[in-house]
RNA sequence: GGAGAGGUGGCUGAGUGGUCGAAAGCGGCGGUCUUGAAAACCGUUGACGGGCAACCGUCCGGGGGUUCGAAUCCCUCCCUCUCCGCCA
């Protein structure tokens, strides 16, 4: 959510700042509505102060044996209008605050301009690109040739976009898991956590999942408001939803692995073949909790955290600066890692590390004690990949393969897998 | 799932339908004392919103109700604890 005041005081500055997504805030039905609170706020706060002061009187009254009935009469009537006045504040406080959770976050100084994934602008590349002596395979023939990967026995168990994988190849995706956690947790100070692959509504509204993309979810059914977690970001980053955290314990760091479910609609005809696009997919998130100060630090530390499993993985890899029109409806700044895929020819994304400034901690009222005014503040709040485990399966299918089809086990990985070099049949 | 007991400020914990936003203790902050610290003593210390401000309003798990007035009474939902049942 967007800081109301600034919304007040700077509409134009807003509307400004989020042409930058493509998108045009309506000034005018904001400094309607807002007017219209104000004028009914002071009027309803006056009436207020009216009743508790007749109250208090009553009680005074009673208590010294005095007759009240005069000023019950007129009180009752203060009532009836009372409660009419805090009736259309509540209706109109809640149509302003729909209007706020849809709006999404300011975009940083420094984001590009531009529509489309296409006018994301690269910062680095790391690794080159394998050269192969023949046609290199995607993970998808590689699966299946080396009998450890099929999508139809997924689509059998549960529809399309799911997988299944067996044997090694199992064992190398709960590797890479253990990997990954390991790495972040003993080199990067994360603090690993377990957390509910189910949660509330009200988690969702914080991390700005919900009202406007409930359609990118599965809801429970017969459960009124349990939806699954679209990614481990809801769950950890509610964490901190509803406290006042003591200064000192900042920045918080949390590393959680968990099975990500997203309907995936309106991705109809996209990436339908292979495991790219799912329904259920796992992921290492990392989340930060920082002091407002040091945020975007923390974002260009928490991308190189993501960076360095790449790197381990020996998996070339670059990063964007998403645009604008690219960015995500909570974030302010946001890099991708995308990593190179043979299969595709091309980088694709495989970590998204954002800034959401307080955009976040304002909806879940995560806050801090600062210690320059003793007062309560808004934290920062991030998250990224660390990585996404299946598409790592993927890159490491792909650009570790060989000509008979057999897949090299990446150096790291090889304590995780029992010693082994090699996926073969 | 059944029965019972509870949810109050950063924490523990009092609370009568009428100056209760809330006793007390702990913790925090400031001070006195001390070479310094501890102890002791004194003072101070909730959140959110509106207003230039004086100040006003809201908040005692969430929501609704009764009342001139609700932390206190009623309804409902959520959560925690104890016992029983079931179970990984």
């Amino acid at each position: 959510m967007l800081d109301p005041q600034l919304l007040r005081s700077d509409a134009q500055a807003c509307a400004e700042r989020l042409r930058i997504r493509g998108i045009e805030l309506d000034i005018d039905r904001f400094a309607t509505l807002d007017g219209e609170r104000k004028r009914l706020q002071v009027a309803t706060q006056e009436l207020q102060s009216e009743r508790n002061k007749q109250s208090k009187l009553i009680g005074q009254k009673k208590a010294a044996g005095e007759d009240v009935s005069a000023i019950l009469d007129a009180v009752s009537e203060l009532g009836a209008r009372l409660k009419q006045h805090e009736g259309e504040l509540d209706a109109l406080q809640a149509e302003i605050n729909t209007f706020l959770l849809e709006i999404p976050n300011l975009p940083h100084a420094t984001v590009p301009e531009g529509q489309t994934e296409s006018d994301n602008e690269e910062l680095r590349r790391w690794g080159e690109p394998p050269q192969f002596d023949f046609e290199p395979k995607d993970h998808v023939d590689l699966g299946a040739g080396l009998e450890m990967m099929s999508f139809d026995t997924a689509a059998k168990i549960a529809g399309a976009r799911f997988s299944f994988l067996q044997g090694p190849m199992a064992r190398l995706h709960r590797a890479l898991i253990q990997f990954m956690l390991d790495m972040h947790t003993q080199e990067h100070g994360y603090q690993e956590v377990y957390v509910p692959y189910i949660v509330n509504s009200d988690s969702l509204f914080a991390t700005g999942q919900l009202p406007k993309f409930a359609a990118d979810l599965f809801e429970l059914r017969g459960e009124e408001g349990y939806w699954l977690i679209p990614t481990a970001e809801v769950p950890v980053t509610n964490i901190v939803r509803d406290e006042i955290l003591a200064a000192d314990t900042l920045p918080l760091r949390f590393v959680a692995h968990t099975p990500c479910f997203r309907s995936e609609a309106g991705s109809y005809g996209k990436d339908t073949r292979g495991m790219i696009r799912q329904h259920q997919f796992e992921k290492v998130e990392l989340v930060q909790i920082v002091h407002p100060e040091n945020s975007y630090d923390a974002l260009e530390a928490l991308t190189g955290h993501a960076e360095r499993i790449l790197q381990a993985l020996e998996l070339p890899y670059r990063v964007v600066a998403l645009c604008g029109g690219d960015l995500g409806f909570s974030a302010a700044k946001t890099y991708d890692l995308e990593v190179w895929l043979p299969g595709q020819s091309r980088y694709r994304e495989i970590s998204s590390c954002s800034n959401f400034e307080a955009f976040q901690a304002r909806r879940m009222r995560a806050r801090f004690r600062d210690s320059a005014t003793g007062k309560p503040a808004l934290a920062h709040t991030l998250n990224g990949s660390g990585l996404a485990v299946g598409r790592t399966l993927v890159a490491i299918l792909e650009n570790y393969q060989e000509a008979d089809g057999r897949v090299r086990i990446p150096a790291a990985l090889k304590k995780y897998m029992g010693g082994a070099d090699t996926l073969s049949k």
